[in-house]
DNA sequence: CTGAAAGCGCTTACAG
DNA sequence: CTGAAAGCGCTTACAG
């Protein structure tokens, strides 16, 4: 049913060698290179994708691997590899890892066996095992979203990010405020962004309570944090290290009566597309996840192709004043 | 570097025929097999897949052909997939189409280029040319979302997702009613739907004013189709063919200062997570992806397996009475 | 420019 | 239960 090269070759009256040759753009006459041409065309002929892996021991295949299909930054970063990869002639390949470590170090190990040119990770930590597993792939793997010495990656500014939040809101006049956070395992989200926040804080000089909570990235703990915050502590404003958090937040800010952002200011980190659409629209900081992925799968090309780029790219993020955080400095009517 | 089947048979001072049978589960002696666990073990031997896909002209790779990445329902049906193919030892494989047919048709070929076991796709129609081309991939190609005389399906029960958001929001008094859907092209989304509403509205058998409108899927477009609405006919309620449409609407009516559901009712199809999120949680009708993902990688395997299934499978849907629409029957106060 | 031959790593009848 | 051999469809030196 379905040509192979002999065919061809036996079709042409010529060698399979020809045929590959002319397949791969090698030296073949005008004539022949015409015949074969016309050949493969009528006769529909496909190249089998395994030969040639089997022989060429590689694959323009780049392989990534994403903790879960459904969150907003992942479907971003996919979209954005997806594209680049597409454009340079090759396919993506994605793994998902349903938040599993293990499942990670895994999909790494199964990519390498599929002999894919590269491999993109989106990892919620970077662990010695995955580093062991990196090394053992034999092929490249680039890192976004979180940093590491010894691998590349493509990280965003998450310290400024939280800098950025800190010394906005502080200039709106907020002074008693909650951070919800997420574990510090967690270097970029859970550690960095707060670390520019109480950079902020530090250097607003003025006094100014912060009390530090903690959640995991599901709406309903955030929901949860949220009316223990609001028991507890009752801050001017809720500073959320992502914007699905936020959103908890928001929902049980509504359901206590609370309008938002004159009685309670909610912020987040990431800037989903969700945060303009909602009343009143999120003040946020929007992540490049889009361009991440683009860059990431470029820089794995590179990688791949044996040439040397830096070994953390950081990018820059974007603060988004919107709605949701109250001025405590305009004139009290 | 990599050990071969050859190395291992050296190692173990067998044929290499005898480690491929006992890779294989073939019958092999008690004492053979004791020693190839443990030199297989010892030396790290992972099979190439490429050699054994070359030989076995088949793999159990399922090819998920999907709209876009970044779309609630593409991720959660992609999740039920992944997680089925993957319990079933496969893997799945993700073309992004970005919402263009020509890709899907190309999608086709090369997942039958890559001999996939199966091929899932979420068109937003079906056409001729991916009638032919599934039929040319000569591996069992199976449609989600919408259906088709000619393909296997599962789909969901539109008509009847019409027709319960019809009943309710008539039960609730509405009778000047803005319909905004989506282009008919798209059977299951804009043409289903449409046609359950319109029989609510017809057995009803009161007055009742439909305005019906056309958006495209983009929240952007929605919200100029509602300033539209919004200036031309004054409804009640506005009905959206979808979730995302729904949020566009939500939008405009908070911009123009519109309180939901006192001035205007708005309701959606789709059952996203946001839709409880905001407030007034929109009331809408869910649909069951993630289960349909699931369902569509069973039957997939099925055909694959050369067993027979329904030509189309309908999945029910849910009704969710949430907080988005006005109960006009309610005594004035 | 062209062809014959070997080989990539595996599987699969076929004998024994 | 085990082994020798052929072959999957391609690529790649090596001669010519």
């Amino acid at each position: 049913m379905t040509k192979t090269i002999s065919d061809i070759a036996q079709m042409a009256g010529v060698a399979k060698s020809t045929v590959s040759r002319y397949l791969n753009g090698g030296s073949v006459s005008a004539k022949t290179k015409q015949k074969l041409e016309r050949i493969t065309r009528e006769a529909g002929y496909v190249p089998n994708t395994f030969a040639q892996s089997l022989k060429a021991k590689r694959t323009n295949l780049i392989g990534t691997i994403v903790p879960r299909l459904d969150s907003f930054a992942a479907a971003q970063t996919m979209t954005g590899i997806d594209e680049e990869v597409r454009a340079a002639g090759g396919q993506m390949l994605i793994y998902n890892a349903g938040q599993e470590r293990e499942r990670e170090i895994e999909a790494m190990q199964e990519l390498a066996r599929q002999k894919v040119a590269g491999i993109i990770l989106m990892p919620a930590r970077v662990t010695p095992d995955h580093l062991r597993a990196a090394e053992a792939a034999g092929i490249p793997v680039l890192l976004v979203g979180q940093g590491s010495d010894q691998l590349h990656s493509v990280v965003y500014d998450d310290y400024r990010a939280g800098l950025l939040m800190g010394r906005y809101v502080l200039q709106q006049g907020h002074r008693r405020i909650a951070y919800l956070g997420v574990t510090e395992d967690d270097e970029a989200v859970g550690l960095r962004r707060k670390e520019g926040f109480r950079d902020a804080v530090a250097e607003c000089g003025e006094d100014c309570e912060v009390f530090e909570y903690e959640s995991s990235f599901k709406i309903a703990d955030a929901r949860l944090a949220a009316e223990r915050i609001l028991d507890e502590c009752s801050p001017t404003l809720i500073v959320c290290a992502t914007d699905n958090i936020a959103l908890g937040v928001v929902k049980t800010a509504h359901l206590r009566g609370l309008s938002i952002p004159e009685q309670l200011s909610i912020t987040g980190f990431g800037g989903y597309e969700v945060t303009e659409i909602i009343h009143p629209a999120l003040t946020t900081v929007r992540f490049p996840y889009f361009e991440a992925g683009k860059l990431a799968a470029r820089l794995v090309h590179k990688l791949a192709a044996g040439e040397e780029i830096e070994q953390r790219t950081i990018l820059d993020v974007e603060f988004l004043a919107q709605e949701s955080v109250d001025n405590l400095n305009k004139p009290s009517v």
